[in-house]
RNA sequence: GGCCUGGUAGCUCAGUCGGUAGAGCAGCGGAUUGAAAAUCCGCGUGUCGGUGGUUCGAUUCCGCCCCAGGCCA
């Protein structure tokens, strides 16, 4: 606790809910820096990672990538999966390299989960295991999943106790760590180091772009989600769903829009409430993203909304820095 | 102008044989450890179109009015 609050941090992070200004602010900092040190962007992102969704998941444009050096953006395939675990693998291996060429690293992004793995440490456990999941899939379609919940329950009281028995992506994840390790999930949890991360490169730093209205931040989903469908949006679907190997169950596929796209294509719902569904889609989205930024007491918060967002984030950066 | 049907939550509607009402969607709050733009948990937010009447009591029954749609002129 001896250790200076003031030295300057080595990265600078920017959090808020989808429709917030991210990108805006992202390049704007980048600019604003330019002239005192080079910036390079490390998107904290789970859609921007997958290539061929651009329109859909409001990615930068190719111009715009190439303006200031970008990571983890078009790293996947949307046939194959990204996760937390492997993003912070990725994004510790992107830090020390930006920094040890003389750059800043500049996280940018609304995936939340990532932006804690990454402040907070995720526990070494063992990793997806697509045929596990496939066996642990056909026992609960034949037994259902509270036989699976109860079956969890014999192996891992605490993790059971936990999840509402409905919860069948964790019951699958923690009968999954199970299987594979012969350990209970719950045992590979261990406690976190607060202080290790109050005064160092962690959640202290991360500046965050919340609106004071949240009426505000609906209007510009909405006024979004129309650009994108006048941008082609459908025309991308099209493009993803003749490729002939992809289905609605990928990460990918389940994204925001393109899980509704996919369900109008395959006439599953009608044209017409694509507008409706997208949007609501985007605002359930954009508040869970809230959720979880409410729960980091440590972030720097700018109203999103308000007229001088951009300098007051500027100024943060600027503070962080230690250039004041 | 006459007749018919409807008017109940932000939207679409159900319901009350008279005891002030509930679903879906939307919205709001929360959880979140290799799928996280995922997954799950919780919360009903209301002059029951208006106004008179009958009644211990009317959103419900009756009269009149207003609005929407339809049919007939």
């Amino acid at each position: 606790m001896a250790e200076p609050q003031h030295r300057a941090l080595t990265l600078v992070a920017l959090a808020g809910p989808t429709a917030s200004g991210k990108t805006a602010a992202a390049f704007a900092i980048a600019k604003h820096l330019a002239p005192r040190m080079p910036v390079e962007i490390i998107s904290v992102d789970s859609a921007l990672v997958y290539r061929g969704m651009d329109i859909g998941t409001a990615k930068p444009t190719a111009a715009e990538l190439a303006q200031v050096p970008h990571h983890l953006v078009n790293i996947r395939d949307p046939l194959q999966a990204y996760s937390a675990a492997e993003f912070v693998a990725d994004a510790e291996r992107l830090i020390a390299d930006i920094t040890a060429r003389g750059a800043l690293p500049l996280l940018v992004g609304g995936t939340m989960l990532y932006f804690k793995a990454l402040f907070d440490g995720i526990d070494p456990m063992p990793p997806a295991d697509p045929l596990v999941r496939a066996a642990i899939e056909a026992e609960a379609a034949a037994h259902g999943w509270h036989v699976m919940h109860a079956q969890l329950a014999q192996v891992d009281p605490a993790t059971a106790a936990r999840l509402p028995p409905n919860d069948t992506q964790r019951i699958q994840r923690a009968l999954e760590v199970y299987r594979v390790s012969g350990q209970p999930l719950s045992s590979f949890h261990t406690p976190k180091n607060i202080a290790a991360n109050a005064g160092g490169t962690g959640a202290r730093a991360l500046i965050s772009l919340e609106p004071a209205n949240r009426a505000w931040l609906h209007t510009r989903i909405a006024q979004r989600f129309d650009a994108m469908l006048a941008d082609g949006f459908l025309v991308e679907m099209q493009a993803l769903r003749s490729r002939g190997d992809l289905h609605a169950d990928l990460p990918s596929m389940r994204c925001v829009g393109y899980r509704q796209a996919w369900d109008v294509l395959d006439g599953q719902m009608p044209a017409a409430e694509l507008r409706d569904r997208g949007i609501f889609a985007t605002r359930q989205l954009a508040k869970r993203q809230l959720t979880w930024l409410r729960s980091m007491p440590t972030r720097q918060v700018v109203a999103a909304d308000a007229p001088d967002a951009l300098a007051q984030v500027l100024a943060l950066v600027d503070r962080q820095l230690g250039l004041l």
